[in-house]
Parts: structure tokens; sequence; C-alpha cells
DNA sequence: AATATTGTTCGTACATTTGCGAACAATAAA
DNA sequence: TTTATTGTTCGCAAATGTACGAACAATATT
């Protein structure tokens, strides 16, 4: 685990920290249809602030976002799911648990 | 997932959510002998703020710190570190990747 | 052209996070 | 008892995060 790799999956990770988030993600993983307005419906939030997640996920890099006039279609981005999944799996992976004195 | 799930995994990932302490879990990981000042020794910022990271790292279970006067101690949770690694896991697997329009 | 629909962006308020040095507490050593 | 060692806690400053409603932009509908 390089240090390149220490900072993607602190982004990654970052982009988790929130309940809201995880829970649109999950919903994201869940549902075939994913426009804003889907998401927004689930969650009782002001539509800003469901707005401002979006961005906070799609910047992290783990959903896309493509205009469908005059709606916006979510998704997972998959390349880099498979992505953040590997480098969690590395992360946990680095603590073997055996052998060691704590 | 459920939403007690989706919550916990949103505090892992929170504390996870930063290079510094990313860099703390791996150096425990790899180190048999965990004293704060060894991990201070490895960063390059204040003790203090080591110590706030510490503390979040505990707070959210990943890391123990026990006091071996004048020292402390510090390693890897476990027990709590196999959960998180099983929760991401899980998280990660909602999304299958296949069948969906996105 | 006026209106409706769908989301984003803006402006604001408040809370949390990050970082530092200084001060402190607890024990060990001189 | 004084001094040194080891970390935590405190107080502060600056940055970032969270949430809201209002305003806006882009297109579709009437």
């Amino acid at each position: 685990m390089n240090v390149d790799a220490q900072e993607l999956v602190a982004t990654f990770a970052k982009a988790l920290g929130h309940p809201t988030r995880i829970e649109i993600l999950v919903f994201l993983a869940s549902q075939d249809s994913c426009f804003f307005g889907d998401i927004h419906d689930e969650l009782p939030i002001a539509k800003s602030t469901v707005s401002q997640h979006l961005k906070e996920l799609r910047d992290a890099g783990l959903i896309k976002g493509e205009i469908e006039t005059p709606k916006v279609r979510y998704c997972i981005h998959k390349e880099n799911w498979e992505t953040a999944r590997r480098l969690f799996s590395n992360l946990f992976d680095v603590f073997d648990g055996d052998g060691l004195v704590c």
C-alpha cells in the first residue's frame, strides 16, 4: 500500500463518511432507475443538500451523473467502485492480526 | 445492509477519511512496537495533532491505546477491524455491476 | 410568451475538523 | 525535591462540512 493508494483510499473514505451518502449509494446500487428526484424522494432532506452530497460522491469518483433533460440520471461509477473495493480490501489486509504484541 | 450497518460503516469511513489516519493505521499494522512516540516520529506534524488523530481512530473503535507508563501503546483493535472489513465488503457488494441501466 | 418541471448554484448560518504551541498530568530519574 | 520523559488537554485560528431556502438555468408544455 503506497502513499498514492493511501491518499486515494482516504479520499474514498471521506466521501463515504456520511450516513446520507452511504444511503444514496446503497439506493443507487439497488435501482435501475436513479434520477435525482428518485434519490431526493428517498431522503428527508432538502434537494439542495441532496445535490451537494451527490456532488461529493461525484467528485470522489464513486458515482456518475448524466443529463437526460430535464432529468439527471445518477449511477455508480463502476470502474472507480471496483478500484475503491480493491483499495479498501488492501487496506484491511495490511493487518493480518497475528504475531503482533498488541 | 440495514440502517445500523450503514451508520456504522459511515462512522468507520469518516475515521478513515484522512491521509494521516490511514498512514497511522498502516504503520500500526506493520509494527510490533507501536508507542505514541514511534507514531509521532513517522509523521511531520505536531504531537498534539497526532494525539487528536489517534483519539478519532480510538473513538471510531479502529485502534486501542493502553498505558504502559510513561508510554502509551497503540494498536489495531482486532475485532472492530474485522467488523469494519466485513462492513466495507458488504457495502461494495451491494453493487453487483450487472443488469443496471446506468 | 408565460408556465411548469427538474436540478444546480448561491448566500447564509452553524457545527465540525485540522493544526499549532502552551500548559498540564503522571510517572521516573537524579 | 527537582528535573526529565511521555502524551493528553486546552485555547485559539483557519478551513471545511452540513443544511436550508431562494434564486437561477435549461428545457418542455400550454
